[in-house]
DNA sequence: CCCCACTACTCTGTGATACCGTATAGTGGT
DNA sequence: ACCACTATACGGTATCACAGAGTAGTGGGG
């Protein structure tokens, strides 16, 4: 599958969201996780932008805790308002997806 | 609904030719169409831009005829390289929903 | 006759976002 | 000593939806 970069604007910080709100985990593993999901051309460095959004948004808990094999790692866990946020994403994304599949069948 | 803009980037263009491949429109009737389907808060200079875009791709045919009620409408019909880009979205569509809708259902 | 509402299109600028490239740091294998 | 893998960080870029304002054209009410 080709360019999906402009498709993924404004989902992917929910994909994140999700992953975070199911098991608290920490950012190398959140890119390897959406890469396994299908989102195969997400990397490093888009996912660090979006959790570095996401803490500065106050939407996750962050705690650092050294890893055996590498550089000490960042664990991320939602909080009150990231469970709000995410709740946010997928009412929006339900709406969003319904008209446009609506769209797809012809419309009205 | 709020704010939906950033989760539109990447798909408006999509329903814009979606619209455009149903029947030859102009861009005012294109906007008050995406109204009607519940995109509500798109407006003319977002559907402009998007035309624009569409013709300096390549992807559609203009054709200007007078109106009885205002200036003069262009109006807009997909070529064959607008109905390739559309299939090209919609597989695209396909693809991302699917697999955000298997991560909402629990991943794997 | 003039103002206003509605239709219709155009243009410039802005903010948000995903991504690229690169750098830095830590561990283990050869 | 070098390389691969893990892990985080940062500056810059392209793209996109949108805001805001302006320009035209037609018709109706005061």
């Amino acid at each position: 599958m080709d360019d999906l970069t402009e498709m993924l604007k404004g989902t992917l910080e929910g994909c994140v969201l999700e992953i975070i709100g199911s098991e608290e985990i920490y950012g190398y593993a959140i890119t390897r996780r959406l890469n396994e999901l299908g989102f195969v051309d997400v990397i490093e460095g888009t996912v660090y932008t979006i959790l570095l959004r996401l803490e500065k948004n106050g939407l996750v808990q962050v705690t650092k805790r050294p890893s055996e094999v590498g550089p000490p790692r960042k664990f991320y866990a939602l909080n009150d308002a990231g469970r709000a946020e995410l709740a946010t994403f997928w009412a929006k994304w339900e709406y969003i997806s319904s008209r446009i599949n609506k769209l797809r069948e012809g419309g009205e």
